[in-house]
DNA sequence: TTCTCTACTGTGAACGCTCACAGAAGCATG
DNA sequence: CATGCTTCTGTGAGCGTTCACAGTAGAGAA
């Protein structure tokens, strides 16, 4: 568009240049640029008049430079494995943060510290300073970096409750523990009574948590716990189609399994076609998520839906607060109960 | 606002501290981080104890200020859909473009311009110089956005072949005719004869060439092309869902389906199923990605691998080349075929 | 008048780095 | 001895911004 017809690469505008078009001060630019307090109507006007006309743009490198802000936030995901790709649920946080703080004219820096020698790197570069705070999406406990992070002081804010760390990080999470007990609940409303669970890994807190909700809700029930009745897994389908072939050889005359989650579900499906038992005739299932993999599944799967959305804004939100100097916080969102066809 | 456990607050270690620690100048330190051209061994030395010592990282602010390039690199998904998170193959090629910036020290930015309105700050932002150049996602043809960038001089490369875009922008995309070509020629050679399609979008570059190698091998094979065979799909499951119905209805006579994506592939599946056909005994189907839903699905897919791989790294270098000066090039990467049991 | 207060504006000095340039040292050549 | 060349090193300037501070003008109070 602003290409000039001599030809040569323009350089683009400084503040400079705005304050001569618009024959005030670079300090009164700055002052425009920031909140325009202190400035008077008529200056306002005539800045942003030259800025539409120059087609100004901040230079953030030089603010950057001497705000020691970096205005950047960096979303980190320590997991060793590719799981969390393979998570649909992934992408939909991914998502939701990107749109959360593009709304502030944020951009997100993604960083994948998968090895040790990644995490090292990683590290060093937060704590340099080249971001501002910390979206931190790792499930399982004692994480080394976000120890370090937390240590060196860098504003983070955990997706789930973090297990291993010490007190006083911010983190958002849903309720795990409830969703699984309005799961199990809607089982037993079934009239099942021999209600076997898929675990998630036990380091991480959906994994206990949900599990902890399906402990609950049976002994409520006066149902005795029979731990022949659970086996774990990791949240991988795979882990889920080996939990369900486990369950069934254990407890023959299971009647519904809650699965931790959906895609460890659609392993249970698969292990449950493969040894001839209806869903949900003969088994009910439910999941857990409401990921895009429950809609996926053959039945449809019943399943929890976990407020990704609001997870991912919730966590910008309390973020961009602790950058603001306000104190950390836990946010837990309540979850809902989605019904389809495996129940 | 890191503290020191000490109770100061200590300022990161400039430049200008490892100078003073190695008993040399700022420029030589500088040369060191840059290359170390001109410096003698002992002063290399001297510096690189230093950085160690002090723990020293350079601030990417203060040298972008200075050089004009801003050491990140973009990556756009100007998809107004979020079918690009649904899709498995986005997930594996946001990670390998991460990794192979990261072996740079490259960090990526990640952004979403969905809405009209996003495209336009996006722009802004990258046109501003604030990355130094842009990995593009964007399926479909005549994207503004990609035009823009393309005259604002941005350097740029493609996922797969632009259609609407005057020549010379880089792209780095499978082969997909002639993977096509192959799964075509392997539903032939099991002897079916009453091969149909559902084609991904036609505005699209692999909607229209995986067609084209469709009909290449039909002919080359003496069949006739019969239009009640070709339907057209979304790439999303629904509408694979939606297409394999709508080719039983049209040809109720077809033995195998070629389908443009794993994702449609699996909708096809849960029609054929409905429909009371067996897979592959009546109805063979070939998928296309090799993304994690060919394994999801029952039966697994039998389909064309794309060496996603290959194609992020791919990207990266012609991208990092491009920065450097080079001319745009074009890179395609040949396609697999991937036997399982759904032919 | 004179003083104070408020609202606003301009100016130099940073921020931490790279770059151009000047110079020094060492060595060979005229 | 001067001269040139190469290799290395230090120095000043400046990138585009914000920030602290020093003003200025105008209004109201003493």
């Amino acid at each position: 568009m602003t290409m000039n017809a001599a030809g040569g690469r323009r350089r683009p505008p400084t503040i400079h240049d705005v304050a001569r078009e618009a024959g005030v001060s670079r300090g009164t630019v700055s002052r425009v640029l920031n909140g325009g307090h202190y400035v008077s109507p008529a200056a306002q006007e005539a800045v942003n008049a030259a800025i539409r006309k120059t087609g100004y743009v901040v230079n953030r490198h030089a603010r950057s430079l001497i705000t020691g802000r970096s205005d950047s936030i960096g979303f980190l995901l320590t997991e060793p494995q590719e799981r969390f790709f393979e998570d649909p649920n992934f992408n939909v946080l991914l998502r939701g943060c990107t749109q959360a703080l593009a709304a502030h004219d944020i951009p997100l820096l993604l960083m994948l510290a998968g090895t040790e020698d990644e995490r090292r790197r990683i590290t060093r570069y937060i704590t340099a300073g080249h971001v501002d705070g910390v979206l931190l999406v790792s499930s399982h406990s004692g994480d080394p970096v976000a120890e370090q992070l937390r240590e060196a002081g860098v504003p983070l804010v955990a997706c789930g409750k973090p297990i291993g760390l010490a007190s006083k990080v911010s983190y958002v999470a849903a309720d795990d523990r409830d969703g699984a007990r309005d799961m199990v609940r809607h089982l037993l409303s079934l009239g099942r009574r021999r209600v076997g669970t898929v675990t998630g890994p036990l380091d991480t807190p959906g994994g206990v948590e949900r599990l902890a909700g399906y402990k609950e809700v049976l002994a409520e029930a006066g149902l005795e716990f029979d731990e022949r009745l659970v086996v774990s897994g990791d949240y991988s389908r795979a882990s889920g189609e080996a939990g369900a072939e486990h369950l069934l050889a254990r407890a023959p005359d299971v009647d519904a399994v809650f699965v931790a989650s959906d895609l460890m579900a659609q392993g249970v499906l698969t292990a449950l076609h493969r040894a001839g038992r209806r869903v949900p005739e003969d088994v009910a299932v439910g999941g857990f998520d409401d990921s895009p993999a429950a809609v996926a599944a053959g039945p449809e799967l019943t399943t929890i839906r976990q407020p990704w959305d609001r997870i991912s804004s919730e966590m910008v939100r309390v973020l961009l607060a602790l950058i603001g100097g306000e104190d950390p916080a836990a946010v837990i969102l309540p979850t809902e109960l989605v019904k389809r066809e495996s129940t």
